[in-house]
DNA sequence: GTCTATAACTTGATAGAC
DNA sequence: GTCTATCAAGTTATAGAC
């Protein structure tokens, strides 16, 4: 089930790490990502981190001499938590691995409503907004990215023979961060789930197409 | 062939006079723009705006009293090109309907490859910074939008009797804006065409699987 | 409509005591 | 590691002459 995250064991103690750090240099992380989800990097001002998280600019600058080297541990952070906070949350409710993968995108359907679209997907705003800042920011998004995708391509492979060999696992878990990040785009742009809706739609249909195909006997 | 632009020759006058508007008020439009385009609102300064115009701070401010209504102005530009300068072009060179929707496609497969990443779809940018600004600069952006995928449904609806009856040609056409979109965004953070191009191959496989089975089932 | 000068404020970042 | 005080530069926007 996680062939691809061997050292998940080894990552545990690192995660609660992560989630629970009140530390100050913690507590300014936490403040960084969620103003920036919800304004963006540039928006952002270090004096509102600072008034979110309780700290003083002499305390952030001592972690963090630019306001950028927050962003990346902020990524840092969205890498860290992505299996244990959404990836094995879904893999728990969800056994079959076709399931899986719109549980995972039924996951971004709830936060989109529940948010009123007011929270994107925090690595695909990031990405728009930075990818020509600084490569090391960029590597950190790309990162998540891969990470996600390395998830939906798990169950993919997971899916064994019920997917047709010609099918490419690894092309087609990107195409599903594609419909992920292009769905929540418009959803948000026309303030309505419907957007992304189809999208996921579209893909559930060609992929029961791929499931029922005609080189395959015996589909679900 | 333009039953959505039936007012084409009307716009006419306006595309031009939007086009080639040389005029302090045009300039500032296209510098905001272009400068958008690369750096995103929050990032671009008034300042910048001034100096690539070569427009004066008293002049822009009696134009547009706030920052955001230049942002207002430039997606009205954009709206205003769509058919001009990215929909007439494509029909012009490619007649095939279907094939007409991936001439589309490629025209911002093109765009990512000779800017080698670093312009994005100028739309979708704007709409994850922006999305929760003002209401009248996410209008803006879903306008924008819309103006797209009617220009793709209307490529599908032109298809006629090839697709399916059962295929939803505006979810469809929705479909392939999420595509787009959202394989740019993956194109732009790896700095490789290969999501782009993973994502496109998808929605062509699935759509000539569409054309190709007459009895092809389960429309939703 | 366009010019110059500048107001009023915020920005990211630093210095140095503790 | 954390505090306060502060800097220099940059920000959007305005005033008033022409």
């Amino acid at each position: 089930m996680k062939d691809l995250a061997t050292d998940y064991q080894g990552l545990a103690d690192k995660v609660v790490e992560v989630a629970e750090d009140v530390s100050t240099k913690g507590r300014l992380v936490e403040a960084a990502r969620e103003l920036f989800l919800l304004q963006g990097f540039e928006k952002t001002s270090v004096k509102e981190i600072l008034n979110k998280a309780g700290v003083n600019s002499g305390s952030l600058y001592y972690f963090f001499p630019k306001k950028e080297d927050l962003l990346v541990e902020v990524l840092e952070k969205y890498k860290t938590l992505l299996w244990p906070m959404v990836i094995d949350p879904v893999f728990q409710r969800v056994n079959d691995p076709i399931d899986r993968v719109f549980e995972i995108l039924n996951g971004y359907r709830q936060m989109l409503e529940m948010t009123q679209f007011t929270h994107g997907c925090p690595i695909g705003n990031l990405a728009l907004e930075m990818s020509e800042r600084s490569d090391l920011v960029r590597q950190g998004i790309a990162d998540n990215f891969e990470g996600w995708q390395l998830a939906v391509r798990q169950c993919f492979e997971d899916a064994g023979e019920r997917l047709p060999q010609c099918v490419d696992r690894d092309k087609l878990a990107t195409f599903v961060l594609t419909t992920m990040e292009g769905g929540v785009m418009l959803a948000r742009a026309y303030r309505r789930i419907e957007p992304f809706d189809d999208g996921v739609d579209m893909l559930r249909l060609y992929i029961s197409q791929l499931l029922a195909g005609p080189e395959n006997n015996s589909g679900n």
